[in-house]
DNA sequence: AACCTGACGGACA
DNA sequence: CTGTCCGCCAGGT
C-alpha cells in the first residue's frame, strides 16, 4: 500500500532534473519535517521504480546511500551507473560533485 | 497501543 | 579520518 507520506516522497523526488541528484535529508527538509529517515524508508518500498527516479537520492555526505533495498552490493554499483548515464559526475573518491545537486526551489509545505 | 526497525544525519570521541 | 551514539518519524508487527 502506498501512503500519503510516500506518495509526497515519490512526487518530490520525480521533480528532480536528469544529471542532478538530492539527497534523504534535503527531500525531508523540503517536505517539511526532520525524516529523513523515513524518506529512505519510502524509497526503499517504492513500488514505482525506475518510472520514480529513486536512484537520484543519494546521503548528505553525497556517497551513493542504497538502492534496491540495500546500501552495498551489485545494486549500488548499477544506482552509479544509471547516474553516470545521466551526466552525475563522481569525483575520485566516490562522492558526487556537490554541483551535481539539485536545489528544490519552493516547498510544498508552507512557504 | 506498545515496540521494533531502518536506502538518515549530525554530534562527538 | 573512522566508529558510536542518539534523535528523528513513518510503517509494519
Amino acid at each position: 500500500m502506498v501512503t500519503a507520506f510516500q506518495q509526497r516522497v515519490y512526487d518530490a523526488i520525480s521533480t528532480i532534473p536528469r544529471g542532478k541528484v538530492s539527497t534523504y535529508g534535503l527531500v525531508a527538509g523540503h517536505l517539511g519535517c526532520n525524516c529523513a529517515q523515513a524518506v529512505g524508508q519510502a524509497l526503499r518500498r517504492n513500488p514505482y521504480a525506475p518510472r520514480v527516479p529513486c536512484h537520484r537520492v543519494i546521503a548528505s555526505d553525497r556517497t551513493l546511500g542504497g538502492f534496491s533495498g540495500k546500501r552495498s552490493g551489485p545494486q549500488l554499483r548499477r544506482k552509479r551507473r544509471l547516474l553516470v548515464k545521466e551526466g552525475v559526475v563522481f569525483r575520485p573518491d566516490g562522492r558526487v560533485d556537490p554541483a551535481c545537486v539539485h536545489r528544490f526551489s519552493r516547498r510544498p509545505r508552507d512557504p
